[in-house]
DNA sequence: ATTTCGTTTCCGTTGAACGGAAAATCCGGT
DNA sequence: ACCGGATTTTCCGTTCAACGGAAACGAAAT
């Protein structure tokens, strides 16, 4: 075994598809451009084989090239990432909505869906007056400190709530929650009220009303966010208008052909 | 050796890279939710290598399964291709300045990049009151009929406005341009003028204005564009508020510290 | 000029990928 | 509930694509 320090790496390295895998996922940590050695480290694979699997990609325009002749994600995969009826494809039917919540708050609206155990960010809008968030699209979060993650978290199946709730729950501010049973209680709270508030729990200055979105058949697929600079509203006041642009996402879902209900199980 | 010219359809499906790419891409055409039949009938595979590349894709959350047990593009693809610098990435920093179009103009605001001879649109955003369009995010569409294909092409290699121009020009309207002379022309317009106008070349109640996005080193990478409703407003009266947002995102760019410039070498 | 670091080519070995065949499962029809 | 056709999944012997060590090549830095 080479000294690679990578503990997140999958187990199964075996196979062509795997090693892609975790080649591509090289670029999730750190800097958008690698090269190719970079590549390689990251991945845990040998020079000569990521030269060959990334020459293949290239090609193929899955990875490309540079000025500087260092490799990045490539158009091709962002064509096909975009038919992802959780992603995009989600995005598509919820814009106007969030449009519409947007121009009320002039804030960072956010739409994330539930990818295991956290929440990816499926889409941000944000003005230059918003205040500044640490999501990202795209990008992964633990879900009991975000507005979005609460609402998820309370309608998630009970054994991902219980895994959730048994690790150690991480600190981002001095308000953050940390006691699992705080946290339960407020995930009763969520399911009862309609919509969740997650206050200071990322940042000091700012925090979030979110509200669940639901397919046709009434399951939650996805949950909606404002977030707004501590002190500038009354949360609750916010709520209604989470809510109602939640639903009217949910009722576009409903009578959209394309049905965006999904289960990722635990 | 020498790039092949040979373009999209690759006949080498020998490699399990390749094989994996027609898989994924059995998804472009069509609906977004796929049996494995329909996938293995699309991807032109044998069925067992199909059934044995899905079962690893779908361990790792690069496919889904519905409710309905169909197949669908996962999160795992999405969360990558958004480190794509010319995807999501560019769309990151362009997008304040596209809500400050759309503001204005209330209709669509597009933004696309350049993808070997077609557009591919990266960020779209609409309102329910603007017009249809016929583009999709992530989707590829020719040049010469749209306003940032106008603009990318007039910006393009000579090489690729050579092969464009050869090719035949497909028409969408009665008005879509089909002499190679007169978008010549066209294109030189766009040069001079800082901006493209493409007036009902792909539906005849539309028209979308243009300007090209440039990154530090003065290249044109990609081309933001507003979709009119035809008869609204006089066309040139816009394309002062579009080229300064697209410079409002050339600038952005520059300081940025991940440079998007990109090449596809043709 | 020499070192260093990154990239690319070469090639013999090997086991992952392959796909035909058959079993298991699903599904609409009766 | 029962049946027949379509779809999905498992099994397994064969083979060729994938592998990676070694060495040549290229480009900055010293």
């Amino acid at each position: 075994m080479a000294p690679t320090r990578e503990g997140a790496a999958g187990r199964d390295d075996r196979s062509v598809t795997g090693k892609l895998f975790m080649l591509l996922s090289a670029f999730r940590s750190g800097s958008a451009e690698l090269t190719l050695s970079e590549i390689a480290h990251r991945s845990g694979l040998a020079m000569t084989t990521v030269h060959r699997l990334v020459g293949e990609l290239t090609e193929r325009g899955v990875l490309e090239r540079g000025s500087d002749r260092r490799y990045r994600v490539g158009l091709a995969l962002f064509e096909i990432a975009a038919l992802a009826p959780r992603g995009p494809g989600l995005r598509e039917v919820a814009l106007p909505y969030m449009e519409d919540l947007y121009e009320v708050t002039r804030e960072n609206v956010q739409l994330g869906v539930r990818a295991d155990e956290e929440v990816v960010f499926v889409e941000r809008l944000a003005g230059r007056a918003s205040v500044g968030v640490r999501t990202r699209i795209g990008g992964r979060f633990p879900m009991p400190p975000t507005g979005v993650g609460l609402v998820l978290l309370a309608h998630a199946p009970s054994e991902v709530r219980q895994r959730v709730l048994a690790a150690p729950l991480r600190r981002f501010t001095s308000h953050t929650l940390t006691d699992p049973e705080r946290v339960r209680r407020v995930l009763a709270d969520v399911r009862r009220d309609g919509f969740a508030v997650s206050d200071r729990q990322v940042t000091s200055d700012a925090l979030s009303v979110a509200a669940p979105v639901f397919d046709g058949s009434g399951a939650v697929v996805a949950a909606l966010s404002v977030v707004l600079r501590f002190g500038s509203v009354r949360p609750s006041s916010l709520a209604p208008a989470v809510r109602m642009a939640a639903r009217g996402i949910s009722r576009a879902l409903s009578s959209a052909p394309d049905s965006t209900g999904g289960s990722l199980a635990g």
